[in-house]
DNA sequence: AGTAGTATCGCAAGTAGTAGCAATAGCGTA
DNA sequence: TACGCTATTGCTACTACTTGCGATACTACT
């Protein structure tokens, strides 16, 4: 099923605006924010507002072709859908991000599934804590 | 080792604002947002400013008095650090919400833990998905 | 009690994103 | 190809905070 097929599927239209922000999403590598998006369409077409750049966004979210994720308190990191899945750990005192396959969440998903029938999305906001190296330091890094 | 000596103890001063924050935040019972807070303040206090809340809150989590958690995407929840905490679980369907004990969520602490040496706050952010109900009926609620 | 040093304050402007609205433009049908 | 319906757009205003700045007021010290 091509994208035009899907967009009408859910009533929704192919307009410029949303294949370049679908363009720029599958250009940028991994976790790019709303604003740079909005930012290198508008390199192009300074005619575009950041507005419709979010609410494109949420768009082909709906259609399940784009992810956001919270990494932090502040912004949203939006990336295709079609790479693999990770979660996050970002550590409050210095601020640095690591990976965490799926796989070593799954077991948290599937208890949340069996005691409360609840289906978990664990990739969705990022686990914040304190990393190894500033637990192993007195006062943060 | 009370208020006033705490936050000597990191170089803060008690300024009356402060004081006013503290006592909102043990006042309300719950979950209480910013806004809240400010607005309660300002009934009594109109010259206070929001964003000296704000920055009161961050002062007072600094101190360990008060903790912030992220029951969705848009805004910020407050409480005082010493009720018991738990994890939320919150259905982007339906948008209802459910506690679940930390010691559900335990084991993949431990985990995180043992593997990436992270010790994770499974408290601050709710985790999404979808609830139950939902997943039972086939298109949201 | 008086004073210096600086944390904190109120205010105004900035950030990341959301929402309302009239104008525009995809898309199915004629 | 033209037409009507309505999804989508650009614009502006608003929300929930955050940040910079000069003025104020806690504290420690004399």
């Amino acid at each position: 099923m091509d994208l035009v097929t899907a967009l009408h599927a859910q009533g929704k239209r192919l307009t410029l605006q949303r294949s370049l922000v679908l363009e720029a999403i599958r250009r940028s590598r991994h976790h790019t924010t709303a604003e740079e998006i909005a930012r290198r369409i508008r390199e192009q077409h300074p005619q575009i507002d950041p507005s419709t750049v979010y609410r494109n966004l949420e768009a082909l979210e709906e259609l399940g072709l784009v992810t956001h994720t919270h990494l932090n308190d502040r912004i949203t990191r939006w990336h295709r859908a079609d790479v693999e899945r990770h979660g996050h750990l970002v550590c409050r005192a210095c601020g640095s991000e690591q990976e965490v396959p799926m796989a070593s969440l799954e077991p948290l998903a599937a208890r949340l599934r069996r005691d409360q029938g609840f289906e978990p999305d664990l990739a969705h906001s990022a686990i914040v804590g304190i990393c190894r190296t500033c637990r192993s330091v007195p006062s943060g890094r």
